[in-house]
DNA sequence: CTCACGATTAGA
DNA sequence: CTAATCGTGAGA
């Protein structure tokens, strides 16, 4: 592997990080590695595109109004763990969540960049998938990096599944726009809560 | 208990 | 363009 595995795990982010808003956090974690250690291996990607849903306030959250279920009560607990929920029947959605405990903020990961474990990723994703499919997407990066609805819940700063600084630039340049299939968040559905690295391949669409 | 639905994807 | 597929949550 290209990367020292041990610096990526020591490199890690803590809890302070996660404690903020969720568009800082959003912009802040471009560029930024998702890492997933396994017994099958690890799996590391390079995040490219985010969105950020701002809890209460925000039509397009699952916490809007403050509406709270078993299933999204994790977004109500301190920043810093992983909300991962079931889409369409056969896909997960992968998310950070943000913000002091009680702000039902989060962050979603809607694609990598895919930068080790590529061939684990190809097996988890079917063989013969082109390496700019394999993580070009939330569905297909969660199922790629080995995230289950099991990981809703985990401490990304104590357990294998974890975001690192590890080699990751700064100065970047990141575009903003509009989040994608939110068209049932009335106004939200305009605000600029997209944001991706500009020009890079593995954005999703 | 029933049942409609979704922060997506692959394939026609 | 649409079908696939099932955990979740609202309502009976």
């Amino acid at each position: 592997m290209v990367l020292d595995k041990q610096r990526l795990l020591e490199e890690r982010f803590h809890k302070g990080f996660y404690l903020r808003g969720a568009e800082e956090v959003a912009k802040d974690i471009l560029g930024m590695k998702l890492v997933h250690e396994t017994p099958e291996g690890i799996t590391i990607g390079r995040i490219v595109e985010t969105e950020a849903y701002l809890g209460e306030e925000d039509p397009a959250s699952h916490a809007f109004e403050g509406k709270r279920t078993e299933r999204t009560d994790i977004l109500y607990k301190e920043g810093g763990k992983a909300y991962v929920y079931l889409i369409y029947g056969m896909y997960r959605c992968f998310n950070v969540v943000t913000e002091e405990k009680g702000m039902p903020q989060s962050v979603f990961i809607r694609a990598l960049e895919p930068v080790g474990g590529l061939d684990l990723m190809k097996k988890r994703r079917g063989m013969e998938k082109n390496e700019l499919e394999l993580t070009n997407g939330p569905g297909k990066l969660s199922t790629a990096m080995g995230i289950s609805l099991n990981h809703s819940g985990a401490d990304l700063c104590k357990s294998g599944l974890l975001l690192s600084s590890y080699e990751s630039k700064e100065d970047l340049e990141i575009v903003s726009d509009e989040r994608i299939n939110v068209d049932y968040a009335e106004e939200a559905r305009n605000w600029p809560l997209r944001f991706y690295l500009k020009n890079n391949r593995y954005v999703s669409e």
